[in-house]
DNA sequence: CCTACCGATCGGTAGG
DNA sequence: CCTACCGATCGGTAGG
């Protein structure tokens, strides 16, 4: 054990990555799991990565460049994360669950990408196009559930907008919370974020799926 | 114009705070509110209520101290503006929409407050008792008026905790979708937050107001 | 609550 | 992708 030399996986100082921008990104990803948002500095990622401070450079004009790039693959594996679910449904209804459910899990899985992705880190989004194509995307996919049940007859009829928003604000907060750990207390009942965002997805819809009582 | 210098409110080197400690509260907000979280250091803190950066240290030990004195402040106002629109109202239906809309509309005028209450700032929360009171009180107040409602017989019977963790999500979601700026284009339509917040809770509790229909 | 000081770290760049 | 360097800022403390 006294031999087993406390290193991360390449200590040699010359070592040439295969794909330093990929390691960057990863070496991001821990730090902030790690240590949180406030140790994230260009000249940690790049130790941990086993470059100098001057490497990531080369790769990112600067740290917000970065996060922007953590961003961006945080939405397209939500994305993909929620396209799966999905696909394994068949009724609207069991297709827009699916798809909040996955909201949630993916969040409690990768909760560096999630704070990362929703966390006010860009200054100026007109600079970040790709990402917010991306951010498009992911809400894209649960408006066109929503329409769905709107067609299928089985939700509230009128503008999808607003039970978009609504579903999004609903998988949004259960995410967030479990992220940043504040359901310690009030769900140590042993219930799992899954069966969270079940139970909340269910009624979710329901509210949604009928029209007021007229009277 | 020329001669208006341009300082703070007290640029005297030597100036005595009445209450050094307010001051740097308030100091913290502004700065975050101004300029993001990554700007808040205690040197900042302390230039701009016009003190030098050792005077911080007579009121807090650290910056995890002022930021918990922010955060159990914005708990104490949040529970207020609750309690004061649920007064409002007399039906518990009517009083669980209200404190719920007071949730998102405190977020909405205090986002620096809501960020630190809600950011992962707290390494060790038990070294935090006060502060973790003041949230369990305004939970509290949301459990306290689900439980109203089903006394009542206007919602599911059974266990409030996860009906609350429902309702607690929902509108944690929009608030921090409005503060983090996430709902610019889904929401250009010109609706107001309070109007959001509106619709959202009065179609959450019809969700958790009906037994799913039985078949 | 201030002055004066400490070691440490940071973002960024020149030059190879 | 590295070495070497810059100015700037930070948290924290001694001593008054």
């Amino acid at each position: 054990m006294a031999a087993r030399k406390k290193t991360t996986a390449q200590s040699k100082p010359g070592y040439h990555h295969g794909d330093l921008r990929r390691a960057l990104i990863e070496a991001s990803l821990a730090l902030i799991a790690e240590e949180g948002f406030s140790a994230l500095t260009l000249r940690e990622v790049a130790r941990r990565a086993g470059v100098t401070h001057a490497a990531p450079y080369r790769h990112f004009p600067d740290k917000e460049a970065l996060l922007a790039a953590v961003a961006e693959e945080g939405f397209r594996a939500m994305t993909t994360l929620m396209r799966e679910r999905m696909d394994k449904e068949s009724g609207p209804v069991e297709r827009l669950s699916a798809c909040g459910v996955a909201y949630v899990l993916f969040a409690v899985q990768h909760p560096a990408h999630f704070r990362v992705m929703f966390g006010p880190h860009f200054t100026k989004p007109a600079d970040h196009a790709e990402l917010a194509k991306e951010g498009s995307n992911a809400f894209g996919l649960l408006v066109q559930n929503i329409v769905q049940c709107q067609q299928a007859g089985v939700m509230l009829e009128g503008e999808p907008m607003p039970l978009a928003v609504m579903a999004w604000s609903q998988v949004h907060g259960l995410a967030s919370l479990l992220v940043d750990q504040q359901l310690q207390e009030a769900c140590k009942q042993g219930a799992t974020p899954e069966q969270l965002a079940q139970f909340q997805t269910r009624l979710l819809i329901e509210g949604m799926g009928r029209p007021p009582q007229n009277g």
